[in-house]
DNA sequence: TGTACATCAGTGAACGCGCGTTCACTGATGTAC
DNA sequence: TGTACATCAGTGAACGCGCGTTCACTGATGTAC
């Protein structure tokens, strides 16, 4: 063979790797197989020798974006005590920085309904990685039951991505800001009720 | 004129109302202008008759969408209680109907990411729809500064279409009608706080 | 009122371009002897 | 160990196709007289 077998796995891997930063920049179909190999150093006559298609580079790539961000999440979460553990995470998620930099951010927020209208088959791989994600989630509850807490790291998710696709349409204005803090103080309980005369809950230290 | 000038806008309403739909459908860049002209009865060379580029289409196309959602909510506000209609509002919003049927649903979860990447001609004229809607919501918060209201509508609406994306990756098994519950709850301020420990808020009655 | 003309929404062929994919070829390296 | 051969990752030209856009033309209707 002309190159090791381990030359063609980083080769491989390298290719997903630019291709999931410029896949989320300009989403599953902003970016031709062309560019994708020219990112990695190559020509793209060779894409077919490491990929069946284009669409099995979108879902590779998509895998290791989601893979990436669950892994970042789940050593933050060490890294912190358990009752700041969420507070971390929607924090590092709801930011400026992340806002700006869709490349190397959630992979749900930059192509989540773009993929929802994409084959069964590439659906199937995102809602996998997705189920995988919320039982991350859900593992940084501590002492909550598993449902609850899978319910509730559903709900913090949900205003995860929300808050940045608005932020995202948003700009970067006061408006795209006043969005993330709202985000943030929803996704953990922080916010007020919409029922407009109820307290505030004031949280038990632990 | 071969036609009255008013056989002409309801022409040009006509393609942006189907266009609204099937954009929505398959994305902002899913569909072709011939595709989207024959839907209208027409063939593509007639096309720029009506509008200056493609890309103004989706603009009139967007907007139209946005201006019904927002228009609708109103309406289904003003007939019910002012204490339910954020909960009518949710409760519409984060059904199975909505979730199958995008191409008559949100323009923000159905294209927000996608035309978050556009021109930034496009991208402002989406912001501006946002902002109208989001005043929309906060005036269905009765007796609330407008400042917190919102706020409110902002955390609510986040939560809303992030669940929505989300229970549309996740298709239509288990999963996903778990997403529509916990994101209608967490809308709603009716979810457990995060907070492992704290009580759940008991609203006064209004 | 009736007639000749001007208008322009709509048609369908054609354009140039970029895309995903294919293919004959290359040449550095692994492998057999 | 040294040499001849086989392999196949990578190259770059070419393919067919669909797209957004342009354009010469049509013909029903509004308008001027």
């Amino acid at each position: 063979m002309r190159y090791s077998r381990e030359h063609k796995l980083e080769t491989h891997a390298r290719i997903v790797r630019k291709a999931s930063v410029r896949i989320r920049e300009k989403g599953a179909h902003g970016i031709g197989v062309a560019d994708l190999m020219k990112d990695a150093g190559l020509t793209h006559g060779g894409f077919y020798a490491h990929f069946d298609s284009r669409e099995a580079l979108v879902i590779e790539a998509f895998v290791y974006a989601m893979d990436r961000s669950t892994e970042r999440w789940r050593k933050l979460a060490e890294t912190t005590p358990p009752a700041k553990r969420m507070a971390a995470i929607v924090e590092s998620y709801l930011t400026p920085l992340h806002r700006d930099d869709p490349g190397h951010g959630c992979a749900i927020t930059a192509l989540g309904a773009e993929i929802a209208r994409e084959s069964s088959k590439t659906r199937k791989a995102f809602a996998a990685k997705l189920d995988q994600m919320v039982d991350m989630l859900a593992e940084q509850m501590p002492r909550v039951p598993r449902k609850a807490a899978r319910k509730q790291a559903l709900a913090a998710l949900s205003t995860m991505v929300g808050a940045l696709v608005l932020a995202r349409i948003a700009g970067s204005g006061e408006l795209s800001d006043d969005i993330l803090a709202a985000g943030s103080d929803a996704a953990l309980g922080r916010a007020a009720s919409p029922k407009p005369t109820a307290k505030k809950t004031r949280p038990r230290s632990n």
